[in-house]
DNA sequence: GGGAAATATGTACTTACGACACATTAATTT
DNA sequence: AAATTAATGTGTCGTAAGTACATATTTCCC
Protein backbone atom coordinates (compact mmCIF):
# COMPACT_ATOMS: atom_id res chain seq x y z
CA UNK A 1 0.00 0.00 0.00
CA UNK A 2 1.36 3.49 -1.03
CA UNK A 3 2.05 5.85 1.62
CA UNK A 4 2.11 9.35 1.23
CA UNK A 5 4.07 10.28 -2.03
CA UNK A 6 6.94 8.08 -0.19
CA UNK A 7 7.09 5.82 -3.15
CA UNK A 8 9.09 2.46 -1.90
CA UNK A 9 10.86 0.27 -4.18
CA UNK A 10 7.48 -1.42 -4.64
CA UNK A 11 5.96 1.02 -6.48
CA UNK A 12 8.57 2.54 -8.44
CA UNK A 13 8.71 -1.02 -10.11
CA UNK A 14 5.29 0.00 -10.90
CA UNK A 15 6.04 3.31 -12.84
CA UNK A 16 7.74 1.10 -15.22
CA UNK A 17 4.09 -0.40 -15.62
CA UNK A 18 2.45 1.28 -18.33
CA UNK A 19 -0.59 -0.20 -16.83
CA UNK A 20 -0.42 1.49 -13.43
CA UNK A 21 0.36 4.68 -14.82
CA UNK A 22 -1.38 5.55 -18.00
CA UNK A 23 -2.52 8.65 -16.87
CA UNK A 24 -1.74 11.56 -19.34
CA UNK A 25 -1.11 15.02 -17.87
CA UNK A 26 -1.40 17.77 -19.61
CA UNK A 27 -1.70 21.85 -19.22
CA UNK A 28 -4.17 24.20 -20.74
CA UNK A 29 -3.64 27.78 -21.12
CA UNK A 30 -6.96 30.25 -20.98
CA UNK A 31 -5.01 32.84 -22.25
CA UNK A 32 -7.44 36.50 -21.66
CA UNK A 33 -7.22 40.01 -23.88
CA UNK A 34 -8.90 42.83 -23.51
CA UNK A 35 -10.09 43.98 -26.88
CA UNK A 36 -12.80 46.56 -28.57
CA UNK A 37 -14.35 46.88 -24.89
CA UNK A 38 -14.75 42.64 -24.13
CA UNK A 39 -13.08 40.38 -22.47
CA UNK A 40 -11.61 37.83 -25.09
CA UNK A 41 -9.84 34.39 -24.35
CA UNK A 42 -7.61 32.44 -27.15
CA UNK A 43 -9.16 29.40 -28.73
CA UNK A 44 -8.70 27.01 -31.51
CA UNK A 45 -10.75 24.39 -33.25
CA UNK A 46 -10.57 20.91 -31.75
CA UNK A 47 -9.77 18.21 -34.15
CA UNK A 48 -11.27 15.26 -32.56
CA UNK A 49 -14.60 14.06 -34.18
CA UNK A 50 -16.05 14.13 -30.66
CA UNK A 51 -15.90 17.99 -30.28
CA UNK A 52 -16.58 18.94 -34.33
CA UNK A 53 -17.04 22.92 -34.32
CA UNK A 54 -16.12 23.47 -30.84
CA UNK A 55 -13.09 25.10 -29.30
CA UNK A 56 -10.54 24.69 -26.88
CA UNK A 57 -7.70 26.14 -24.70
CA UNK A 58 -4.26 25.91 -26.02
CA UNK A 59 -2.95 22.76 -24.11
CA UNK A 60 -0.22 20.10 -24.40
CA UNK A 61 1.36 17.26 -23.08
CA UNK A 62 3.72 18.14 -19.93
CA UNK A 63 6.94 16.81 -20.63
CA UNK A 64 9.36 14.67 -18.37
CA UNK A 65 11.76 17.26 -18.80
CA UNK A 66 10.16 20.42 -17.90
CA UNK A 67 8.34 21.90 -14.43
CA UNK A 68 4.56 21.88 -14.99
CA UNK A 69 4.53 25.83 -14.70
CA UNK A 70 7.09 25.56 -17.27
CA UNK A 71 4.76 23.70 -19.75
CA UNK A 72 2.40 26.70 -19.92
CA UNK A 73 4.56 28.88 -20.29
CA UNK A 74 6.04 26.76 -23.31
CA UNK A 75 2.49 27.15 -24.89
CA UNK A 76 2.35 30.59 -24.20
CA UNK A 77 5.60 31.15 -25.87
CA UNK A 78 4.82 28.86 -28.79
CA UNK A 79 1.86 29.96 -29.59
CA UNK A 80 1.62 33.92 -28.82
CA UNK A 81 5.76 34.70 -29.40
CA UNK A 82 5.27 36.69 -25.37
CA UNK A 83 7.69 36.38 -23.46
CA UNK A 84 7.09 37.57 -20.27
CA UNK A 85 3.32 37.23 -19.50
CA UNK A 86 1.34 37.29 -16.66
CA UNK A 87 0.50 33.64 -15.52
CA UNK A 88 -0.94 31.88 -12.72
CA UNK A 89 -2.17 27.81 -11.67
CA UNK A 90 -5.67 27.85 -11.09
CA UNK A 91 -7.24 24.45 -10.66
CA UNK A 92 -6.52 20.71 -11.90
CA UNK A 93 -9.52 18.82 -13.91
CA UNK A 94 -8.90 15.26 -13.27
CA UNK A 95 -12.39 13.45 -13.54
CA UNK A 96 -11.76 10.05 -15.58
CA UNK A 97 -13.84 11.15 -18.29
CA UNK A 98 -12.93 14.08 -19.20
CA UNK A 99 -11.22 13.13 -22.83
CA UNK A 100 -12.50 10.94 -25.33
CA UNK A 101 -9.26 9.30 -26.24
CA UNK A 102 -7.73 8.00 -22.58
CA UNK A 103 -7.00 8.99 -19.34
CA UNK A 104 -5.36 12.67 -19.44
CA UNK A 105 -5.61 15.08 -16.18
CA UNK A 106 -5.08 18.62 -16.62
CA UNK A 107 -3.93 21.69 -15.24
CA UNK A 108 -5.05 25.57 -16.12
CA UNK A 109 -3.48 28.30 -16.01
CA UNK A 110 -5.08 32.16 -16.97
CA UNK A 111 -3.13 34.30 -18.53
CA UNK A 112 -3.31 37.95 -19.16
CA UNK A 113 -2.11 39.66 -22.03
CA UNK A 114 -1.89 42.87 -23.83
CA UNK A 115 -3.82 42.63 -27.47
CA UNK A 116 -1.80 45.57 -29.01
CA UNK A 117 1.92 44.14 -27.40
CA UNK A 118 4.31 44.37 -29.67
CA UNK A 119 5.33 41.19 -29.70
CA UNK A 120 1.91 39.32 -29.28
CA UNK A 121 2.12 36.68 -32.83
CA UNK A 122 -0.69 34.61 -33.27
CA UNK A 123 0.77 32.68 -36.29
CA UNK A 124 -1.30 29.83 -36.82
CA UNK A 125 -4.53 31.09 -38.29
CA UNK A 126 -6.69 28.80 -36.83
CA UNK A 127 -6.32 30.17 -33.54
CA UNK A 128 -8.87 33.14 -32.56
CA UNK A 129 -10.51 35.30 -29.75
CA UNK A 130 -13.86 35.15 -28.45
CA UNK A 131 -15.51 36.94 -26.04
CA UNK A 132 -16.20 35.56 -22.84
CA UNK A 133 -19.91 36.17 -23.34
CA UNK A 134 -20.69 34.79 -26.64
CA UNK A 135 -18.69 31.39 -25.88
CA UNK A 136 -21.95 28.78 -24.95
CA UNK A 137 -20.30 25.42 -25.00
CA UNK A 138 -16.54 23.93 -25.63
CA UNK A 139 -14.98 20.95 -26.31
CA UNK A 140 -13.83 18.82 -23.07
CA UNK A 141 -14.74 19.73 -20.02
CA UNK A 142 -13.31 23.51 -21.20
CA UNK A 143 -16.27 25.56 -20.52
CA UNK A 144 -15.87 24.34 -16.89
CA UNK A 145 -12.46 25.17 -16.66
CA UNK A 146 -13.42 28.70 -18.32
CA UNK A 147 -15.81 29.73 -15.74
CA UNK A 148 -13.62 28.45 -12.70
CA UNK A 149 -10.88 30.62 -14.46
CA UNK A 150 -13.39 33.59 -14.74
CA UNK A 151 -14.10 32.98 -11.34
CA UNK A 152 -10.39 33.59 -10.23
CA UNK A 153 -9.48 36.07 -12.60
CA UNK A 154 -12.81 38.18 -10.62
CA UNK A 155 -11.44 37.27 -7.27
CA UNK A 156 -7.91 38.58 -8.17
CA UNK A 157 -9.17 41.60 -9.81
CA UNK A 158 -10.58 42.79 -7.12
CA UNK A 159 -8.12 42.38 -4.65
CA UNK A 160 -4.40 42.26 -6.60
CA UNK A 161 -3.13 44.37 -9.81
CA UNK A 162 -3.05 42.36 -12.07
CA UNK A 163 -5.97 43.72 -14.35
CA UNK A 164 -3.21 46.40 -15.96
CA UNK A 165 -1.50 42.81 -17.71
CA UNK A 166 -4.56 43.51 -20.16
CA UNK A 167 -3.71 47.52 -20.71
CA UNK A 168 -0.96 48.91 -22.85
CA UNK A 169 1.72 50.34 -21.00
CA UNK A 170 -0.38 53.58 -20.89
CA UNK A 171 -4.20 54.11 -20.44
CA UNK A 172 -6.90 56.39 -19.47
CA UNK A 173 -8.95 56.16 -16.55
CA UNK A 174 -12.18 55.28 -18.94
CA UNK A 175 -10.80 52.19 -20.36
CA UNK A 176 -9.57 50.97 -17.31
CA UNK A 177 -12.27 51.66 -15.95
CA UNK A 178 -14.29 50.10 -18.92
CA UNK A 179 -11.99 47.08 -18.47
CA UNK A 180 -13.16 46.32 -14.81
CA UNK A 181 -16.71 46.79 -15.81
CA UNK A 182 -16.04 44.28 -18.78
CA UNK A 183 -14.83 41.37 -15.97
CA UNK A 184 -17.40 42.08 -13.54
CA UNK A 185 -20.01 42.44 -15.83
CA UNK A 186 -21.47 45.54 -13.63
CA UNK A 187 -21.50 49.12 -14.13
CA UNK A 188 -19.56 51.30 -12.07
CA UNK A 189 -19.82 55.02 -10.79
CA UNK A 190 -17.35 57.12 -12.57
CA UNK A 191 -16.22 59.07 -9.32
CA UNK A 192 -17.00 56.64 -7.13
CA UNK A 193 -14.24 54.61 -9.22
CA UNK A 194 -11.70 57.28 -9.69
CA UNK A 195 -11.54 57.82 -6.20
CA UNK A 196 -10.84 53.68 -4.90
CA UNK A 197 -8.42 53.94 -7.91
CA UNK A 198 -6.50 57.22 -6.14
CA UNK A 199 -7.10 55.63 -2.87
CA UNK A 200 -4.82 52.34 -4.24
CA UNK A 201 -1.94 54.87 -5.72
CA UNK A 202 -1.26 52.07 -7.74
CA UNK A 203 -1.12 54.73 -10.65
CA UNK A 204 1.94 57.65 -12.28
CA UNK A 205 -0.03 60.36 -13.91
CA UNK A 206 1.97 60.64 -17.04
CA UNK A 207 0.61 63.94 -17.98
CA UNK A 208 0.10 62.84 -21.42
CA UNK A 209 -3.40 62.71 -23.13
CA UNK A 210 -4.73 60.49 -25.36
CA UNK A 211 -4.82 60.96 -28.84
CA UNK A 212 -6.71 59.84 -31.91
CA UNK A 213 -9.95 60.16 -30.01
CA UNK A 214 -13.38 60.98 -31.23
CA UNK A 215 -13.84 63.96 -28.73
CA UNK A 216 -12.38 65.49 -25.90
CA UNK A 217 -9.06 63.03 -24.32
CA UNK A 218 -8.04 61.94 -21.06
CA UNK A 219 -5.27 62.05 -18.97
CA UNK A 220 -3.03 59.00 -19.39
CA UNK A 221 -1.75 56.75 -16.94
CA UNK A 222 0.67 53.98 -16.19
CA UNK A 223 1.54 51.31 -13.74
CA UNK A 224 3.73 51.85 -10.94
CA UNK A 225 6.47 49.74 -11.18
CA UNK A 226 6.40 47.87 -8.03
CA UNK A 227 3.38 46.73 -8.70
CA UNK A 228 3.90 44.80 -12.02
CA UNK A 229 3.88 41.55 -11.09
CA UNK A 230 4.29 39.26 -14.36
CA UNK A 231 4.10 35.61 -13.37
CA UNK A 232 2.46 35.51 -9.64
CA UNK A 233 2.67 33.03 -7.05
CA UNK A 234 0.79 35.15 -4.57
CA UNK A 235 2.40 36.21 -1.91
CA UNK A 236 1.31 34.89 1.19
CA UNK A 237 1.32 38.08 3.43
CA UNK A 238 -0.44 38.76 6.45
CA UNK A 239 -3.85 38.55 6.60
CA UNK A 240 -5.58 41.52 6.98
CA UNK A 241 -7.95 40.53 9.68
CA UNK A 242 -11.22 41.22 9.21
CA UNK A 243 -12.92 38.11 10.74
CA UNK A 244 -14.40 36.10 8.76
CA UNK B 1 2.89 18.92 -32.64
CA UNK B 2 0.26 18.39 -30.17
CA UNK B 3 -2.99 21.16 -30.51
CA UNK B 4 -4.22 21.54 -26.96
CA UNK B 5 -5.14 18.36 -24.81
CA UNK B 6 -6.22 17.07 -28.60
CA UNK B 7 -4.56 14.49 -28.56
CA UNK B 8 -4.57 13.22 -32.47
CA UNK B 9 -3.67 10.02 -33.61
CA UNK B 10 -0.09 10.24 -33.58
CA UNK B 11 0.04 11.66 -30.01
CA UNK B 12 -2.17 8.88 -28.69
CA UNK B 13 0.26 6.23 -29.96
CA UNK B 14 2.75 8.41 -27.10
CA UNK B 15 1.02 7.17 -24.91
CA UNK B 16 1.41 4.06 -25.43
CA UNK B 17 5.14 4.17 -25.06
CA UNK B 18 6.30 5.06 -21.17
CA UNK B 19 9.26 7.68 -22.14
CA UNK B 20 7.06 10.11 -23.52
CA UNK B 21 4.51 9.47 -20.17
CA UNK B 22 6.75 8.58 -17.21
CA UNK B 23 5.40 11.40 -15.34
CA UNK B 24 3.10 9.96 -12.00
CA UNK B 25 0.18 11.74 -10.63
CA UNK B 26 -0.24 11.79 -7.15
CA UNK B 27 -2.63 13.61 -4.34
CA UNK B 28 -1.45 15.10 -0.75
CA UNK B 29 -3.93 15.68 2.10
CA UNK B 30 -3.44 18.46 4.04
CA UNK B 31 -5.80 17.74 6.79
CA UNK B 32 -6.46 20.30 9.68
CA UNK B 33 -7.78 19.69 13.10
CA UNK B 34 -8.04 22.31 15.88
CA UNK B 35 -6.81 20.67 19.25
CA UNK B 36 -5.64 22.00 22.86
CA UNK B 37 -5.60 25.39 21.26
CA UNK B 38 -3.77 24.63 18.31
CA UNK B 39 -3.84 24.25 14.85
CA UNK B 40 -2.75 20.64 13.44
CA UNK B 41 -1.90 19.07 10.49
CA UNK B 42 -1.60 14.82 10.03
CA UNK B 43 1.90 13.83 9.39
CA UNK B 44 3.40 10.46 8.38
CA UNK B 45 7.21 10.03 8.83
CA UNK B 46 8.92 9.44 5.61
CA UNK B 47 10.23 6.19 4.82
CA UNK B 48 12.60 7.24 2.45
CA UNK B 49 16.15 7.57 3.41
CA UNK B 50 16.84 11.28 1.98
CA UNK B 51 14.45 12.20 4.16
CA UNK B 52 14.38 10.10 7.66
CA UNK B 53 13.44 11.89 10.11
CA UNK B 54 11.28 14.20 8.21
CA UNK B 55 7.51 13.91 8.08
CA UNK B 56 5.62 13.98 4.97
CA UNK B 57 1.12 14.52 4.17
CA UNK B 58 -0.53 11.70 3.32
CA UNK B 59 -0.64 10.72 -0.22
CA UNK B 60 -1.04 8.46 -2.64
CA UNK B 61 -0.27 8.28 -6.59
CA UNK B 62 -3.74 8.87 -8.39
CA UNK B 63 -5.44 5.17 -9.90
CA UNK B 64 -6.21 5.21 -13.48
CA UNK B 65 -10.01 4.86 -12.78
CA UNK B 66 -10.93 6.91 -10.32
CA UNK B 67 -11.48 10.76 -10.32
CA UNK B 68 -8.76 13.46 -8.94
CA UNK B 69 -11.01 14.23 -6.29
CA UNK B 70 -11.85 10.35 -5.91
CA UNK B 71 -8.42 10.18 -4.71
CA UNK B 72 -8.19 12.63 -2.07
CA UNK B 73 -11.22 11.53 -0.43
CA UNK B 74 -9.83 7.74 -0.69
CA UNK B 75 -7.23 8.84 1.10
CA UNK B 76 -9.02 10.51 3.92
CA UNK B 77 -11.49 7.80 3.75
CA UNK B 78 -8.48 4.67 4.18
CA UNK B 79 -6.46 7.12 6.89
CA UNK B 80 -9.03 8.69 9.07
CA UNK B 81 -12.44 6.49 8.65
CA UNK B 82 -14.84 10.06 8.11
CA UNK B 83 -16.89 9.98 5.29
CA UNK B 84 -18.19 13.26 5.13
CA UNK B 85 -15.52 15.82 5.69
CA UNK B 86 -14.87 19.74 3.92
CA UNK B 87 -11.89 18.86 1.14
CA UNK B 88 -11.09 21.20 -1.00
CA UNK B 89 -7.53 21.58 -4.04
CA UNK B 90 -5.41 23.96 -3.75
CA UNK B 91 -2.53 23.79 -5.86
CA UNK B 92 -0.44 20.98 -7.69
CA UNK B 93 3.24 21.10 -7.43
CA UNK B 94 5.15 19.79 -10.22
CA UNK B 95 8.66 20.68 -10.46
CA UNK B 96 10.87 18.14 -12.01
CA UNK B 97 13.18 17.59 -8.82
CA UNK B 98 10.18 17.43 -6.41
CA UNK B 99 10.78 13.99 -5.72
CA UNK B 100 13.86 11.77 -5.38
CA UNK B 101 12.27 8.67 -6.59
CA UNK B 102 11.39 9.96 -10.17
CA UNK B 103 9.50 12.42 -11.67
CA UNK B 104 6.07 12.88 -9.74
CA UNK B 105 3.17 15.80 -9.80
CA UNK B 106 1.19 16.25 -6.91
CA UNK B 107 -2.09 17.69 -6.05
CA UNK B 108 -2.58 19.33 -2.97
CA UNK B 109 -6.17 19.31 -0.96
CA UNK B 110 -6.52 20.81 1.80
CA UNK B 111 -8.98 19.05 4.42
CA UNK B 112 -11.10 20.26 8.00
CA UNK B 113 -11.87 18.01 10.24
CA UNK B 114 -13.65 17.85 13.91
CA UNK B 115 -10.53 15.81 16.07
CA UNK B 116 -13.51 14.80 18.79
CA UNK B 117 -15.77 13.49 15.72
CA UNK B 118 -16.99 9.99 16.72
CA UNK B 119 -16.16 8.50 13.34
CA UNK B 120 -12.82 9.43 13.68
CA UNK B 121 -10.14 6.85 13.79
CA UNK B 122 -6.53 7.23 13.14
CA UNK B 123 -5.73 3.38 13.07
CA UNK B 124 -1.59 3.43 11.98
CA UNK B 125 0.04 4.71 14.92
CA UNK B 126 2.98 6.13 12.69
CA UNK B 127 0.65 9.10 11.96
CA UNK B 128 0.34 12.08 14.31
CA UNK B 129 -1.06 15.46 14.49
CA UNK B 130 1.76 18.29 14.82
CA UNK B 131 1.47 21.98 15.33
CA UNK B 132 1.30 23.74 11.97
CA UNK B 133 3.79 26.52 14.47
CA UNK B 134 6.04 23.79 15.53
CA UNK B 135 6.95 22.25 11.47
CA UNK B 136 9.99 23.98 10.34
CA UNK B 137 11.58 21.50 7.61
CA UNK B 138 9.63 18.48 5.57
CA UNK B 139 10.10 15.43 3.25
CA UNK B 140 9.57 16.54 -0.31
CA UNK B 141 8.58 20.01 -0.85
CA UNK B 142 5.52 19.42 1.96
CA UNK B 143 6.60 22.61 3.88
CA UNK B 144 5.54 24.44 0.60
CA UNK B 145 2.18 22.35 0.39
CA UNK B 146 1.76 23.01 3.81
CA UNK B 147 2.47 27.03 3.41
CA UNK B 148 0.28 27.29 0.19
CA UNK B 149 -2.40 25.28 2.09
CA UNK B 150 -2.18 27.37 5.26
CA UNK B 151 -2.50 30.83 3.28
CA UNK B 152 -5.35 29.78 1.23
CA UNK B 153 -6.94 28.45 4.36
CA UNK B 154 -6.41 32.05 5.66
CA UNK B 155 -7.85 33.29 2.55
CA UNK B 156 -10.98 31.44 3.12
CA UNK B 157 -11.44 31.54 6.86
CA UNK B 158 -12.23 35.30 5.91
CA UNK B 159 -14.80 35.02 3.52
CA UNK B 160 -16.42 31.69 4.05
CA UNK B 161 -18.07 29.40 6.65
CA UNK B 162 -15.31 26.83 6.66
CA UNK B 163 -13.70 27.38 10.02
CA UNK B 164 -16.79 25.23 11.52
CA UNK B 165 -15.59 22.07 10.05
CA UNK B 166 -13.02 22.14 12.55
CA UNK B 167 -15.31 22.65 15.36
CA UNK B 168 -17.91 19.89 17.33
CA UNK B 169 -21.57 20.27 16.51
CA UNK B 170 -21.77 22.73 19.54
CA UNK B 171 -19.61 25.29 20.54
CA UNK B 172 -19.15 28.69 22.62
CA UNK B 173 -18.34 31.69 21.10
CA UNK B 174 -14.64 31.65 23.11
CA UNK B 175 -13.69 28.48 21.19
CA UNK B 176 -14.73 30.13 17.95
CA UNK B 177 -12.83 32.99 18.84
CA UNK B 178 -9.89 31.21 19.64
CA UNK B 179 -9.66 28.87 16.59
CA UNK B 180 -10.00 32.20 14.42
CA UNK B 181 -7.25 33.80 16.59
CA UNK B 182 -5.18 30.23 16.17
CA UNK B 183 -5.78 30.26 12.43
CA UNK B 184 -4.77 33.89 12.09
CA UNK B 185 -2.47 34.13 14.33
CA UNK B 186 -3.80 37.56 15.86
CA UNK B 187 -5.57 38.49 18.74
CA UNK B 188 -9.18 39.47 18.40
CA UNK B 189 -11.28 41.85 20.71
CA UNK B 190 -14.04 40.01 21.70
CA UNK B 191 -16.46 42.35 21.79
CA UNK B 192 -15.57 43.37 17.69
CA UNK B 193 -15.28 40.00 17.01
CA UNK B 194 -18.78 38.90 18.14
CA UNK B 195 -20.53 41.98 16.72
CA UNK B 196 -19.30 40.57 13.34
CA UNK B 197 -20.07 37.32 13.87
CA UNK B 198 -23.78 38.38 14.93
CA UNK B 199 -23.61 40.16 11.47
CA UNK B 200 -22.48 37.33 9.42
CA UNK B 201 -26.20 35.34 10.99
CA UNK B 202 -24.26 31.77 10.73
CA UNK B 203 -25.75 30.47 14.00
CA UNK B 204 -28.06 29.33 15.84
CA UNK B 205 -28.37 30.31 19.65
CA UNK B 206 -28.89 26.15 21.04
CA UNK B 207 -30.23 28.17 24.87
CA UNK B 208 -27.48 25.60 26.18
CA UNK B 209 -24.53 26.20 28.46
CA UNK B 210 -20.90 24.79 28.23
CA UNK B 211 -20.40 22.31 30.51
CA UNK B 212 -17.14 21.12 32.89
CA UNK B 213 -15.33 24.24 32.05
CA UNK B 214 -13.79 25.63 35.20
CA UNK B 215 -15.33 29.01 35.21
CA UNK B 216 -18.30 30.75 34.15
CA UNK B 217 -20.04 28.47 31.02
CA UNK B 218 -21.23 30.20 27.94
CA UNK B 219 -23.59 29.50 25.44
CA UNK B 220 -23.70 27.19 22.88
CA UNK B 221 -24.08 27.63 19.40
CA UNK B 222 -24.20 25.83 15.97
CA UNK B 223 -23.92 26.48 12.36
CA UNK B 224 -27.11 26.99 10.32
CA UNK B 225 -27.51 23.58 8.55
CA UNK B 226 -27.55 25.97 5.19
CA UNK B 227 -24.06 27.35 5.50
CA UNK B 228 -22.61 23.73 6.13
CA UNK B 229 -20.64 23.12 3.12
CA UNK B 230 -18.68 20.06 3.24
CA UNK B 231 -16.48 19.43 0.08
CA UNK B 232 -16.31 23.04 -1.49
CA UNK B 233 -16.55 23.73 -5.00
CA UNK B 234 -16.29 27.46 -4.13
CA UNK B 235 -19.70 28.77 -5.60
CA UNK B 236 -18.73 31.36 -8.28
CA UNK B 237 -21.13 33.61 -6.89
CA UNK B 238 -21.55 37.21 -8.44
CA UNK B 239 -18.81 39.35 -7.24
CA UNK B 240 -19.21 42.18 -4.45
CA UNK B 241 -18.01 44.99 -6.21
CA UNK B 242 -15.38 46.72 -4.26
CA UNK B 243 -13.66 47.73 -7.44
CA UNK B 244 -10.43 46.28 -7.19
C1' DG C 1 -18.65 79.66 -33.38
C1' DG C 2 -21.94 76.37 -31.62
C1' DG C 3 -23.16 71.83 -30.34
C1' DA C 4 -22.02 67.23 -28.96
C1' DA C 5 -19.61 64.15 -26.08
C1' DA C 6 -16.51 63.18 -23.23
C1' DT C 7 -13.37 64.48 -18.98
C1' DA C 8 -12.94 66.08 -14.32
C1' DT C 9 -14.31 66.93 -9.76
C1' DG C 10 -16.94 67.29 -4.36
C1' DT C 11 -20.43 66.53 -0.83
C1' DA C 12 -23.68 64.36 2.13
C1' DC C 13 -25.33 59.99 3.85
C1' DT C 14 -24.74 55.49 5.32
C1' DT C 15 -22.30 51.53 6.67
C1' DA C 16 -18.29 49.01 8.41
C1' DC C 17 -14.11 49.01 11.36
C1' DG C 18 -11.39 49.64 15.65
C1' DA C 19 -10.46 51.02 20.15
C1' DC C 20 -12.02 50.75 24.57
C1' DA C 21 -14.47 49.56 30.15
C1' DC C 22 -17.63 47.73 33.21
C1' DA C 23 -21.32 44.86 35.15
C1' DT C 24 -22.65 39.90 35.65
C1' DT C 25 -22.31 35.07 36.45
C1' DA C 26 -20.76 30.74 38.28
C1' DA C 27 -17.15 27.99 40.17
C1' DT C 28 -13.62 27.88 43.71
C1' DT C 29 -11.53 28.98 47.93
C1' DT C 30 -11.52 30.39 52.63
C1' DA D 1 -21.96 31.28 53.46
C1' DA D 2 -19.13 34.83 52.19
C1' DA D 3 -15.32 36.47 49.48
C1' DT D 4 -12.46 35.70 45.58
C1' DT D 5 -11.46 34.53 40.97
C1' DA D 6 -11.96 34.16 36.21
C1' DA D 7 -14.55 33.99 32.80
C1' DT D 8 -18.99 35.71 30.02
C1' DG D 9 -21.63 39.39 28.03
C1' DT D 10 -22.67 43.90 26.32
C1' DG D 11 -22.48 49.50 23.95
C1' DT D 12 -20.43 53.86 22.37
C1' DC D 13 -17.78 56.86 19.88
C1' DG D 14 -14.50 58.30 16.55
C1' DT D 15 -12.63 57.13 12.03
C1' DA D 16 -12.39 55.17 7.49
C1' DA D 17 -14.55 53.46 3.54
C1' DG D 18 -18.68 52.85 0.46
C1' DT D 19 -22.58 54.75 -2.14
C1' DA D 20 -25.49 57.94 -4.42
C1' DC D 21 -25.63 61.88 -7.00
C1' DA D 22 -24.92 66.97 -10.47
C1' DT D 23 -22.34 70.49 -12.70
C1' DA D 24 -18.59 72.86 -14.97
C1' DT D 25 -14.95 72.20 -18.43
C1' DT D 26 -12.46 70.72 -22.45
C1' DT D 27 -11.88 69.11 -27.01
C1' DC D 28 -13.55 67.44 -31.33
C1' DC D 29 -16.54 67.96 -35.14
C1' DC D 30 -19.36 70.36 -38.11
Amino acid sequence: MAKGTNLKTAELEKISHLEYFNIAISVDCVIFCYHEKQLKVLLIKSDLEEFSGLYSFLGDLVRPDEDLDSASYRILRERTGMEDVYLEQVHTFGTIDRHPSGRVITTAYYSLIDVKHQKLRITNNELQWHAVQDIRKMAFDHKLILDTCLARLREQVMEHPVIFNLLPEKFSLRELQELYEAILQVDLDRRNFRKKIAIKDWLIDLNEMEEDVPHRPGKLYKLKPEFKRKAGRRKAGGPRVAIA
